[in-house]
DNA sequence: TTTT
DNA sequence: TTTT
């Protein structure tokens, strides 16, 4: 069938990336969207929503490497389910308690902005580039 | 900031419509989402995500009316976190054990079929409609 | 930047598959997409949009040997414009008249359904399956 | 059925805003998505597609109220067709020649940035708010 | 007509 | 843990 997720929210944390075992980068961060709604009673509800994302490949790397504490995403992606329940993976936290998140596995991330570069130029030229195989030679 | 999910999938069960205390209806059903990929190790994942979905006002009472356990949806809306994490709201399960799930907040509800109904014509009667304010006035 | 569309709807003819001089599979099909909206004015407007998708490679080819006209699919992909004004190409009907279309490049085709097919298991079995490289090895 | 585009890009000019008969503020303004992909001969492709974007009701005024040429926007919406093609209306040029433009009705406008004001942090103020009816009253 |  |  079919989901997809699409979140525009900002980094709590600077990325983090690791290897499989056979050597495919992997990074993951957390990213936080706030919505501003009035809610029933008239009052304010300022709600942040944050999001455990996990890049694979050659994203993976230049999220590693452009991406700060802060900086502005657009993340394009998959929510991972615990494959027993089909929901949200219980996990225990250190003080015992349980909690869960919502896991993100991206397919695409989109760099709006990032705190701590020097210029954002540099930023956008690092970007994942497509490769379309056959733009060029369209047959119809 | 802003978020979407987009979810295909089918009704686990016939959906529950409440009231509530000012008299509005709330609709709620569980939507399967099914994914088949090939995992690093080469065998065949057969993933099942679930979604629990809430949706409001009128198309809440074509929801309830016309939505059967099986029936197709397309639902497209918000996560909803819990207020103090950010994250999926951990509940106690009656067995005592901890669960979480991942709660929607529909915008749409679009009806992609529907089981126990003669005719998907009669389905599509009654999705709900937008109403779109000024449509044939145009100012430019 | 980014720009993502998201359609379903069923396609108005059989698919055709052509190949790019090297060898690379490329079908295209148009789907048509109804809304129902009630105008300004009160009047019920049935609205039919039709999208020309293309899709290459692997799902290429399941698209031209699964999809007949008729079968339902959710397409999602990026609309192309016309690359020296960013906009809808204009060509010229047979007529002499000009025409333009909503042009999508497909990066992911769900079947929703196929006429012509004896089960639906069929179908979803020749569903394009991902591979997700390294999944079962997660390093976190 | 369904469909939904979903954009990130900038103003190329000013917004318009206009008013229909029945005083209904409509607001009109472009917005550029640039993508950067290698296409097949290797060669890089700086490609920009041109929506041209409305936006009705109170969300109306706060575009024309804070969003400026150079502004970025997220904009949810669904591409408007020709009622009688189902494909991208043609108009007349000035010189004469044929035009078509991606014309999409805007659901959702989001306020990334915005030049020519003094603080972003008055922009995001003045985000249109969402009034979520019965929000804390879920009977659930 | 934008942006990098 | 972010951002406004």
């Amino acid at each position: 069938m079919y989901h997809k997720i699409i979140i525009v929210g900002n980094l709590g944390r600077d990325p983090e990336m690791r290897f499989t075992p056979n050597g495919q980068p992997v990074t993951s961060f957390s990213v936080a969207s706030n919505r501003r709604y009035t809610g029933a009673d008239g009052q304010m509800v300022n709600e942040t929503i944050w999001f455990r994302v996990t890049v694979w490949g050659k994203q993976a790397e230049s999220c590693n490497q452009y991406l700060r504490q802060g900086s502005r995403v657009l993340v394009e992606g998959t929510l991972i389910p615990d494959t027993s329940t089909g929901s949200p993976r219980i996990f225990q936290r250190r003080d015992g308690t349980a909690g869960a998140s919502f896991e993100v596995r991206a397919q695409t991330v989109k760099f709006l902005s990032a705190r701590g570069e020097t210029a954002e130029g540099a930023m956008l030229e690092a970007e994942p580039q497509e490769t379309i195989e056959g733009e060029d030679e369209i047959p119809f």
